[in-house]
DNA sequence: ATAACTTGTGCCACTGAGTGGCAGCATCCG
DNA sequence: CGGATGCTGCCACTCAGTGGCACAAGTTAT
């Protein structure tokens, strides 16, 4: 089977969550697979671009293709719709995300071993994937996300998907059964959300500083996620941010 | 303007969350609207009754406008696209809670005004759509949801917009900035994945008990918020749902 | 009642995403 | 070197969704 391109009538597939057999790395691959994940390199950053300058929705997918001069055959082979060229920083991210959970160790609060991999996660991507401008892309692709409605929507859904995968994942370590504990549930939540509080305003401030940038606000949503429940209306003049 | 019908390249609209014209009660409606609501209505519960027989991807919109002999372009009058026609329980239910909200008292802790807030809609859905079957129909409509990826996507994308809606609103009441709070946020997140939790729990037990079902499982999964951030792995042997 | 308006509708042509199938060609392996 | 494998281009196709226009049903004013 191709990298990605999910089953039909699956809008984000990724239910196949994983180190995404050779997507970020291409060291010592065969010829063929690199020449391919050269590729798909190549439509995801003529993908960004295009969307970038024109939009998303006025960019074609002809377009896109024939800056790369591929058919459009190939970029469906490629990708399971015009929105995962965009998220391939995300996608990254959260595959790694769940690789390093994986390998921790689950004593103590669940929201510490969560929350540490996360920002354990931000600080090695770079490490990882092996790219120096990997927060630069990211940032751009966030910001595209950020004005266009469907790609907030697949955001979301991908989101989502890598929240079920991680409860999933926890859940079966911890020997709940496959419905999952709501609290469990209730606690990868708000990671997720405290994520997204952070980069948002992260990029909202101009996306400085990379990994550290997204780091120190997420430390800092995570902190907070303890008070939001007690939170009363008569707070509301000593704005906590 | 048409009732719905977003803006175009909006997947999801009701960014226009509000009582929706008409669309619930059409009681002393002028004869042409009243005509219109029907053919609405119709077109609902065809689309609802097809997908569910045949499966929401392997049923064309031509199948649907042909069952209420009605043009294609009629039905993107009625709904921005195929996915809405499906999700006027979830449109109705939300909405009224958005408007319940604005009416509410926000003293005291902002957890309890949300959730007792939700627990009261949900009491009085029925009384206020005016429709005996009304969680009949959502019943199935939930159901669909839950084995069609392409639904799941919709109806997740629908709830972060009501999740939006909900903390502007109140963090405008609170005199928040437009950036929202991030307990807020948080707080308001909580909420609905205890919606969630709550009703997916109520389907896979048979959806039985209509409004009562869905409230004491409401209510249960509201209490179980404060404790879920404490969560640790020692846990896992006595297994709180 | 009739004229003048507003508004929902049908029809038609069109764009653009996404799929299936097949033939051709490069790469890999024995 | 020759066959197996797998990627690619091409083509035709389905289907969601849009724009435009003519028409008819409903509404209001004279």
């Amino acid at each position: 089977m191709s990298t990605s391109a999910g089953s039909p009538a699956d809008t984000v597939n990724r239910g196949d969550l994983a180190p995404v057999p050779g997507v970020p790395r291409g060291g010592d691959l065969p010829l063929r697979e690199r020449k391919k994940l050269r590729t798909r390199r190549a439509l995801a950053d003529a993908a960004l671009r295009l969307f970038t300058e024109r939009g998303f929705e006025a960019t074609t997918l002809d377009q896109v293709v024939g800056a790369v001069e591929v058919s459009k055959r190939t970029f469906f082979r490629n990708f399971s719709c015009k929105e995962e060229a965009v998220l391939t920083g995300e996608t990254e991210l959260w595959g790694e995300f769940v690789t390093a959970l994986a390998d921790r160790d689950l004593c103590g609060m669940l929201l510490t071993a969560v929350g540490d991999t996360l920002l354990d996660t931000v600080r090695s991507i770079v490490e990882i994937s092996g790219d120096d401008q990997w927060w630069d892309r990211y940032l751009r692709e966030r910001r595209l996300l950020a004005d266009t409605p469907t790609l907030r929507a697949y955001g979301m859904v991908f989101c989502a998907n890598v929240q079920r995968e991680i409860v999933s994942q926890v859940g079966a370590r911890l020997g709940l059964g496959p419905a999952g504990d709501l609290r469990l549930r209730l606690l990868v939540d708000q990671v997720v959300v405290a994520w997204r509080c952070a980069t948002e305003d992260w990029i909202t401030a101009g996306g400085a500083d990379g990994a550290e940038g997204v780091h120190a606000r997420l430390a800092q949503a995570l902190a907070a996620l303890p008070t939001s429940l007690a939170l009363t209306a008569a707070e509301c003049t000593a704005g906590v941010p």
